[in-house]
DNA sequence: CCCCAGGCACAGC
DNA sequence: GCTGTGCATGGG
């Protein structure tokens, strides 16, 4: 929930541990709290739940998969659990257009500026919202990326659900016609809204650690050698890369496992058995 | 005051 | 095709 993933935008703590986490779907309140034996949440948004968590995810075989050399060892035992989500396809392009050159907190508070009651405004509307209605969230440059992307979404004239059927590499490029969509906002949007999983987002934080720890520098360099050793995981083996290298290589503080759990071994079980 | 941020568009090779 | 640069603004 605290991963640089959509929710981290999308969700808020609903308690001072970061156990809890809330968000307003259809008007309602929905909180999901981690417990010792598994996820509490209302029944009601099981299905949403389940699919935001991509409860079908086999973790520990997952684990098992991209688990090929020591830095990746390290990765999952230090980031146990967690999971790549599966957001919406409009809120979590909004999210990554927002965030070029930016920082989580910051665009987190973008993002919030751009939901109204708990969602983010769809295409046909954010696409006629006063500019001066736009100004004041203080997207800088971020803000016709943002405008002309809803004018061509909501207007259909370019089909974003329709990313669905195409392969990864298809769909890469179509995004990219986009204004404000490079090779990594791209990455991001089929990797957290489309679940294309081989998608491998290279961003500052990942340059650092492939630099570092695997002795690639260029995005070419780093495209390959994430698609040779970790193919059609690639994208849970980012997430995993992604937090060690906050935790290992800057300042930013990134949430761990909690202590006693680490290299545990890796299941669905909090999942599978949760709602009540 | 500084540097940096889940990059992109564009110009110039 | 590749490389360098400007960008609006806030976080730390």
């Amino acid at each position: 929930m605290e991963s640089g993933q959509p929710p981290h935008f999308l969700w808020s703590r609903a308690d001072a541990q970061g156990n809890a986490y809330s968000r307003k779907i259809g008007g309602k309140e929905i909180v999901v709290e981690q417990k010792a034996g598994g996820l509490r949440f209302d029944k009601r948004y099981a299905s949403h739940v389940n699919a935001l968590l991509r409860a079908g995810d086999d973790l520990g075989k997952i684990a098992g998969q991209i688990n090929t050399d020591a830095v990746m060892a390290r990765a999952l035992a230090r980031f146990a659990g967690m999971r790549l989500t599966k957001n919406g396809e409009w809120e979590t392009l909004v999210s990554y257009l927002c965030s070029q050159n930016s920082n989580i907190a910051r665009i987190r508070a973008n993002v919030q500026a751009l939901c109204r009651n708990g969602s983010v405004i769809a295409p046909e509307e954010m696409a006629q919202m006063p500019s001066s209605e736009l100004a004041k969230i203080n997207l800088g440059y971020r803000e016709g990326y943002l405008r002309e992307s809803a004018k061509m979404v909501g207007s259909g004239e370019f089909d974003l659900m329709g990313l669905h059927k195409l392969d990864y590499g298809e769909a890469a490029d179509e995004l990219q016609k986009l204004p404000g969509v490079g090779p990594k906002v791209a990455d991001c949007v089929l990797l957290y809204g489309f679940g294309k999983l081989s998608a491998f987002p290279h961003d500052v934080w990942i340059g650092r650690a492939m630099g570092k720890w695997y002795g690639v520098r260029t995005q070419k360099q780093v495209r390959e050698f994430a698609s040779q050793r970790w193919g059609p995981l690639a994208g849970y083996a980012q997430q995993y890369l992604f937090m060690l290298a906050r935790s290992e290589l800057g300042g930013t503080k990134a949430r761990e496992c909690p202590p006693g759990e680490e290299g545990k071994e890796q299941t669905n079980r909090h999942i599978r058995e949760s709602t009540h």
